[in-house]
DNA sequence: TGACGGTACCGTCAGAGGAT
DNA sequence: ATCCTCTGACGGTACCGTCA
C-alpha cells in the first residue's frame, strides 16, 4: 500500500470511529478538533465534561437526528459538517470558565516580521516567493523587507507619492515572481511598475532605493518594455480582450490563493491554541476531580465511622 | 540500511455562513 | 445576490523512530 493510500486507509478508520463514537455517546463525526479532544478526554478523564462546542454540537445532532431520523450520510454530513470557530468556542468558554484564555484577534502586525512592523501599520501585507514580505501602508508605501536580516537593515521603504487619493480599485500591488530577466517585479497603484534591480544602479528621484547587499528597486512605466509573463493591474471595467479577462482570473485566482493560504495557517494556529486549552482544561478538571473523590472519601470517613462489632 | 508506521505541516478545494 | 472568511477534508512531503 502506497504512503498515500495507506494515510486514506487510516482516515477512513478514524472516521468510522468517529461515527462509532458519535453514534455510542454523542460525539461528532468529521470533525478533528472534537474527536482529538474526545479522545483526548477519553484517555485522560473518562468523567470530564465535554466542551462547550461538543455539547453544542452533540445538542444540534441529537436534535436533527431525533427530530428527522437521518441516517442518510450525506444528509447527517451536511447537518453536522458546520460548528462555530475556533475563537468564537474559544471565546464562549473563556467566559464560561475562568483561566481559560481568549484566543486574540490576531493584529495586522502580528503575522509579519518585526522589522516592517515597526516602520508603519501596513493594511496588506504579502510574502514573496523569495520570502521576502510587501507591506502596503495606508498612504500607498511599499515596504519591502527581507526576513531574516535584523531590524531596519534588511527593509527598504518606497514611499509612493500618489497625488491626491487613489483611484477606487487601484490599491492592487501584483508581484510576478520573476521576470525573463530573472528581476522581482511589484506593481503598485498608478499604473506603475516597482522592478527589483540586479545591478545596483541608480534610482529615478522618485524613489528610495536600498543599496549594499540589499536588493534595489526602481519604479518604472509599465510602457517601457513590459517584461514577459507579467499580468499588469487593471480595473475590471477596463477589461476587453479574453487574453485580458484570462489574466484578471489568474490573477483573481492567485489573490484568492494566497489568501485562503494564509486563512488556512491561521486556522491551524487557532486549531492548535484551542487544543492546547483544551489540554490545560483537562488537567485542571482532573486536578479538582482527584481533589472532591478525597473530599468526599473524608467527609464518609467522618460521618460513618467504623465499628468495631 | 531500507522499509514502514506515525506525526506534523503545508497548500488547495469545497462548502457553510456571515457581511455587505 | 455576491463576496469574503473560516474550516473540514484531502493529497503531498518531510522527518523521526522502530524493526528486520
Amino acid at each position: 500500500m502506497s504512503k498515500c493510500g495507506r494515510k486514506k486507509y487510516i482516515k477512513t478508520n478514524l472516521r468510522q470511529m468517529e461515527t462509532l463514537d458519535c453514534q455510542q455517546d454523542g460525539g461528532v463525526p468529521g470533525s478533528v478538533a472534537e474527536s482529538e479532544s474526545a479522545h483526548l478526554q477519553a484517555q485522560t478523564d473518562p468523567n470530564s465534561a465535554p466542551t462547550l462546542a461538543q455539547v453544542v454540537a452533540i445538542a444540534e445532532a441529537d436534535d436533527s437526528a431525533e427530530s428527522e431520523g437521518v441516517t442518510d450520510s450525506q444528509k447527517r454530513r451536511e447537518i453536522l459538517s458546520r460548528r462555530p470557530s475556533y475563537r468564537k468556542i474559544l471565546n464562549e468558554l473563556s467566559s464560561d470558565v475562568a483561566g481559560v484564555p481568549k484566543i486574540e484577534e490576531k493584529s495586522e502586525e502580528e503575522g509579519v516580521p518585526p522589522h516592517v512592523a515597526a516602520m508603519a501599520v501596513p493594511t496588506s501585507i504579502y510574502q514573496t516567493s523569495t520570502g521576502q514580505y510587501i507591506a502596503i501602508a495606508q498612504g500607498g508605501a511599499i515596504q519591502i523587507s527581507t526576513p531574516g536580516s535584523d531590524g531596519v537593515q534588511g527593509l527598504q521603504a518606497l514611499t509612493m507619492t500618489n497625488s491626491g487619493a487613489p483611484p477606487p480599485g487601484a490599491t492592487i500591488v501584483q508581484y510576478a515572481a520573476q521576470s525573463a530577466d530573472g528581476t522581482q517585479q511589484f506593481f503598485v497603484p498608478g499604473s506603475q511598475v516597482v522592478v527589483q534591480d540586479e545591478e545596483t544602479e541608480l534610482a529615478p528621484s522618485h524613489m528610495a532605493a536600498a543599496t549594499g547587499d540589499m536588493p534595489t528597486y526602481q519604479i518604472r512605466a509599465p510602457a517601457t518594455a513590459l517584461p514577459q509573463g507579467v499580468v499588469m493591474a487593471a480595473s475590471p471595467g477596463s477589461l476587453h480582450s479574453p487574453q485580458q479577462l484570462a489574466e484578471e482570473a489568474t490573477r483573481k485566482r492567485e489573490l484568492r490563493l494566497m489568501k485562503n493560504r494564509e486563512a488556512a495557517k491561521e486556522c491551524r494556529r487557532r486549531k492548535k491554541e484551542y487544543v492546547k486549552c483544551l489540554e490545560s482544561r483537562v488537567a485542571v478538571l482532573e486536578v479538582q476531580n482527584k481533589k472532591l473523590i478525597e473530599e468526599l472519601e473524608t467527609l464518609k470517613d467522618i460521618c460513618s465511622p467504623k465499628t468495631d462489632v
